[in-house]
DNA sequence: TTGAAAGCGCTAACAA
DNA sequence: TTGTTAGCGCTTTCAA
């Protein structure tokens, strides 16, 4: 493998010349550089990052914390949405991206700190773990640069991007409560995701501004699973044949509730509506199709890179985020008969 | 950020010894050794992976390539289920990944080699990339370890794990004739691509088996995208009107025939019948559901890690692993009506 | 069982 | 404009 030395020794040349002189310094005859450039294609010449990085003491690299990449969280586009966007940024800015499993039991042995000082990465982006995860006092407390995705927590070294999730849930509850529904239930997420939380909120306030009430056993979680959300949108609606519809905090869970819909004979959008979130590739292609409050997935994980980027070369100026969300109506809404 | 040298001056040991005891040598007093094993962990301490890959001449990061990482693949679930287990794999075996762009014009100005040796990664695992790719070429005439997913290319340091296309695409087209079709049409993927090249294969030799007329202008291209191949069956189904049936070379672009036929007013599968390749998750949710011939693409994933490993840590055997396609029959392929 | 010293490939003071 | 030198944090001979 070449190295300057080897570089210095055909080009008759120190060692500091040929690093200066193939990182663009100005303080290099241009005739030298130009030598030494030949030199180095000549030789095949590739720097070693790992020694740069030593020395340097950054390393260019971005750490990719993600919970979705294991067996079973292959449907779930989300996370791989994210990782194209944060990947396109990244890579057009210089940037590699390495990628931390944090679910293997493996990895779990050790602490989102070490993972990330190992590598020498220069700064994290986060995404899928929830508010009871160790990792998230760690981000705090260590002073590494990083930036979460759809939660909420910044210090000087940590932003997030995220949507406003409250909004998003109002957008789809009024647009049940448009269509005369009255009897409106949730599936939720988990209580420990903030998402969670505020599109719960959003729920709520939608109820109550239009004076509904406010059935709290209506509101069910599905811990972002297909099949949890299934057997609770079951439950719900088989216990409560009141309700005639459904919002559902992601598109995974709608596409549960659909299938208790169908299992309880319930005919979607007739007797039951749906509303999922987040705007999942299979939201499409679902029969029928699904009503959403979609959100830019890949545009998450591209402002996250940005705005991490953005820390790390100190010209953050605004440590948070937000994207907008869309109601997109499809075909598991319509007027409710009562 | 502490280092071996801080813990060596509390510990009051040399950094020699701190190095030996943390990594487990037996040639080092216990009592030394739990003395620097406290210290180490009271200092916070984590080992520098750049100083050490530097030093020991590998990084343990093995190099993902893929070219399915950009905005418009989102709904292409196969890089993300090779990407999963990959990492699955490899952490495990504690080899970190990190990703490598190919398709921005960005990277593009690197070549395979340049990105592999800057990293200074032990190895790669190339994904998604056509037979003229330069990449290939590189990927032979660099001495670095590699594994090709779906490209069936080997040397002492590269190997490859696919499956046997060509018998996968019998098993689709075998499928069409038992149910009577004799006029099957092929949409497949690119010229460029091995498994391309061998699904033709397959089909060829099935149709001549059964001594079914082959009619060369009854297989296009759809490139591997949805619209391409709905553009693409269009035609061919609105000017071949005895075609009761396509093979498709992937899911996607079975999707996209589908589309096609409902455009034409022909209904699937009553009058044509559709057999996708690949088994992504879309491929089940369409309606009607797909009929294909699935591989495991997780595993695909998976085993090209373990055998990646396999060759850096010198325990290589076979250079090439095939794994095992099944028909899965759905709803979009019935009896001939002719 | 331990330590001194060299060196992996690079950057950056500082001096010339 | 160029070279000398030190050092980033680690592993590894070699000697004690």
């Amino acid at each position: 493998m070449t190295t300057i030395k080897d570089i210095a020794k055909v080009a008759g040349v120190s060692i500091t010349t040929v690093s200066r002189a193939l990182n663009g310094y100005s303080d290099v005859n241009e005739k030298t550089r130009q030598k030494i450039i030949n030199v180095a294609k000549k030789l095949n010449y590739s720097p070693n990052t790992l020694a740069r990085g030593l020395v340097m003491q950054k390393s260019k690299t971005i750490g990719l914390l993600v919970s979705g990449i294991s067996r079973e969280s292959v449907k779930d586009n989300f996370t791989f949405e994210v990782l194209c966007g944060v990947n396109e940024r990244a890579s057009l800015l210089g940037y590699d991206l390495i990628l931390f499993n944090t679910n293997t039991t493996k990895q779990r042995e050790k602490t989102y700190t070490q993972l990330c000082k190992e590598r020498r990465v220069d700064g994290a982006i986060i995404q899928g773990i929830k508010k009871d995860d160790p990792y998230l006092t760690e981000v705090l407390e260590s002073n590494i640069p990083c930036v979460l995705v759809d939660i909420p927590i910044r210090s000087n070294l940590v932003g997030y991007v995220t949507t406003d999730n409250k909004l998003g849930a109002k957008k789809a509850v009024e647009h049940l409560v448009q269509l005369g529904h009255v009897h409106i239930g949730m599936v939720n997420g988990s209580e420990d995701a903030f998402v969670s939380q505020e599109r719960l909120r959003g729920y709520l306030d939608t109820l109550e501004k239009h004076g509904i009430d406010i059935r709290e056993n209506w509101v069910v979680n599905g811990e972002f699973e297909e099949a949890v959300a299934e057997q609770q949108a079951y439950e719900l609606l088989k216990n409560n044949e009141e309700i005639t519809s459904l919002f559902c905090a992601s598109d995974l869970m709608a596409l549960g509730a659909l299938k208790a819909c169908k299992r309880l004979g319930r005919s979607v959008p007739d007797q039951i509506s749906i509303v999922g979130y987040d705007n999942i590739v299979l939201a499409a292609y679902s029969s029928p199709q699904l009503t959403i409050v979609g959100q830019e997935v890949y545009q998450i994980g591209y402002e996250a890179a940005d705005l991490l980027i953005e820390i790390l070369e100190n010209r953050s100026t605004n440590m948070e985020r937000y994207l907008e969300t869309e109601l997109i109506i499809r075909e598991t809404t319509a007027k409710s008969h009562e």
